[in-house]
DNA sequence: TCTACACTTTGAAAGGTTTCGAACTATCAG
DNA sequence: CTGATAGTTCGAAACCTTTCAAAGTGTAGA
């Protein structure tokens, strides 16, 4: 546990620390979900995540940096859209540090 | 994953996406490791957990409310000291958000 | 080429966060 | 009671975040 950058963490967990980012986040998580029961890639268009937000398209282009700067996902332009996925690494460290015996 | 609650997650997330407060937090679960390997009571002082931290007695205070306030650990009053604990239950809801596979 | 679409950039207002020093409270030991 | 210890509360300074409106870029279709 002593190998951990809690710089870099802390980044990750205050992109999580908005309430819309991380509605965003879960919203791209369940689309990761239900694409992969599907057999299909697990990645989403910007405008599908937008589920419930009640925030304007500059603030989420800029939450979506955000998430993107902070290692949570990747982003690709196809065409007029962005593709949005989440890291599978960064899962996998989160996942482990909440692991631990308390 | 449609029943977590946004609102009550990004508090938590936020609590840890302060560096310091993440550095608290981190000292505490590695303290808690410790007590369990030693088979002792899992909890903390709080001058125990200021290793490696620049700030001050006041800044700790609030650090540690904001940590409580969230939900993330307990604390309780023993004499002139402050006992700190994380909640398990915390950790176990972190560790299946972070489990779902994208 | 013109238009619509999907997002981005910029700039600014409003509000929130981090931290500190100073003063405070509570507990314990002598 | 006194002094030391452990933490808290208050108030203020400096800084960071969230959000939007307006204007901008790049892509695709008519």
């Amino acid at each position: 546990m002593a190998d951990l950058d809690p710089k870099r963490l802390a980044r990750i967990f205050r992109a999580l620390g908005n309430e819309n980012r991380l509605q965003l986040f879960i919203n791209l998580l369940e689309e990761s979900r239900l694409d992969l029961a599907k057999g299909r890639v697990h990645d989403c268009f910007l405008t599908k995540l937008l589920d419930g937000l009640k925030v304007g398209a500059p603030t989420v282009s800029h939450h979506v940096k955000e998430l993107a700067d902070a290692g949570l996902i990747d982003t690709e332009r196809e065409g007029k859209q962005l593709i949005c996925s989440v890291k599978p690494e960064v899962m996998d460290e989160l996942r482990a540090l909440f692991a631990v015996e308390v």
